[in-house]
DNA sequence: AATAAGAATGAGAACTCTTCTCATTTTCGT
DNA sequence: ACGAAAATGAGAAGAGTTCTCATTCTTATT
């Protein structure tokens, strides 16, 4: 396990803290709530509490590590940070997530910002639907 | 009082239903929690339980009459339907909310769903920043 | 490598927002 | 006005998240 992530993000190289920065980026799955990576951390035999994963999956999102995401259904979600920006559309039916980037969205956001007269600071765009799999499957 | 939007959207006319919408449709805050509505019944001296209030937001929501938004924070924000589709940019400061229509923004939303493959059902857009009031003290 | 000081952890309590349960009350067609 | 069906209110319960605090771990210093 390589510590310097969590170092560099001022963070003491813990053991949890490790074992949840390893799960984040060794997982297929990008898009998980804090009792999703407690879980898969459970069964794969690492003993973390969950307390513990919400405190370090909100320490990581301070230190900008992680994304946190507040998709409709109530409990926040968590994503790796990737450098580029994006937003989501997610599926109705199965939960699925998409990503994309439209940059003529993100100059209108600021624009209307700008006639608003606020000082924009963050922006968040869900789009939701059916996806193509699950239009077909009934 | 006048009952006749509440049948028109297939509700029983009950005092409860009939305090809450006068509510929404008099106060001058258009964006407001369960909780706002039923502390400022009470302030008023209308006597409305708190489950009252969220079963006939839920109900209202569920006719149309009101649209819930799920801004940063947990509670469900509820609003009066107005006729026409608006997204907001809110002051992270002091909580003020304004509105907004963007036509390109709402194009490109389609455009993008379609390209992903979705039947798109909703999408939400919050802008956050501070507002001009803020800026200027402090 | 041992130590000591401070930070982090884990278990469960607690908290917030929301929904559920069910006995009582209200609505509305007749 | 009556009665069946629906709605209400109070409090319990549930989900998600944060807090508390005794114990354990990390790390800088010997």
């Amino acid at each position: 396990m390589d510590s310097s992530e969590l170092k560099r993000a001022g963070l003491k190289a813990t053991l949890p803290r490790l074992k949840i920065l390893e799960f984040l980026e060794t997982s297929k799955v990008r898009h998980m709530s804090a009792e999703d990576v407690y879980k898969a951390l459970l069964e794969s035999g690492e003993e973390v509490g969950l307390a513990t994963v919400y405190r370090v999956l909100t320490q990581f999102e301070a230190a900008g590590l992680v994304v946190r995401h507040h998709f409709e259904g109530g409990q926040s979600v968590f994503e790796l940070e990737q450098g580029k920006h994006h937003d989501h559309i997610l599926c109705v039916r199965c939960g699925r997530v998409d990503e994309f980037v439209d940059e003529t969205i993100e100059e209108r956001q600021k624009k209307i910002a700008k006639e608003k007269g606020y000082a924009m600071t963050d922006h968040s765009l869900y789009i939701y639907g059916v996806c193509g799999d699950c239009q077909k499957n009934g």
